[in-house]
DNA sequence: GCGGTGATAGAT
DNA sequence: TCTATCACCGCC
């Protein structure tokens, strides 16, 4: 397959402002090796959390033992359960902020299922809170670059509504005109 | 449209 | 201890 030689990110390409990494990771792979083969997809949809002053996000409530992963080094991943049912995985890039991925376009191992959703996406590739805190550019879970990019459309986050003025501003990132992001 | 489900943070 | 809240999804 055309996976087979993968390019892995490095750990220093989240290490820039946050809505710049939420755009340069549309394109690239997300992969997880699993003990059944490896997991991957292409990532077609972000959105950017920019950290304490972002009522967005959750590094605003204050730095709690569950945002301390936001708060560390940047190319880690910050992965929650929300509705005490969906995973949801960002990328986070340092000082409270990280970037939620929230859709694939499937690419190998992942059977036909749907990757349209934050919460669909960990399912298919089986990411789940263990992988909180853990390196991005290493097994099990890591990015991968990926030559194409398209062209990139913008709009406020979805899901964020409580967060005042915070929820307008354009900072969901998605590929024009993928039949693969969410909504 | 509505409910499931459980961790979290802050109040009591 | 209790309670409100929550970056969602699947089925009605």
């Amino acid at each position: 397959m055309a996976f087979r030689r993968l390019q892995v990110l490095p750990r220093d390409f989240a290490a820039r402002p946050t809505d710049v990494v939420a755009r340069a990771l549309l394109g690239q792979l997300l992969v997880h090796h699993t003990p059944t083969g490896p997991r991957l997809g292409r990532i077609v949809e972000t959105e950017a959390y920019l950290g304490p002053h972002d009522l967005a996000c959750h590094s605003s409530k204050g730095r709690t033992a569950r945002t301390e992963v936001m708060f560390g080094p940047p190319g880690h991943a910050y992965v929650f359960l929300v509705y005490g049912l969906h995973h949801c995985v960002n990328v986070v890039t340092g000082g409270g902020a990280a970037v939620l991925i929230r859709a694939l376009e499937p690419c190998s191992g992942l059977d036909g299922q749907r990757c349209d959703g934050p919460g669909r996406l960990t399912r298919a590739l089986g990411v789940t809170r263990a992988h909180d805190g853990l390196p991005l550019d290493q097994p099990p879970l890591f990015l991968a670059a990926a030559p194409s990019v398209r062209a990139i459309a913008s709009g406020p986050r979805i899901g964020v509504d409580s967060a005042g003025e915070w929820a307008r501003k354009p900072l969901r990132f998605f590929e024009k005109g993928s039949p693969f992001v969410s909504g």
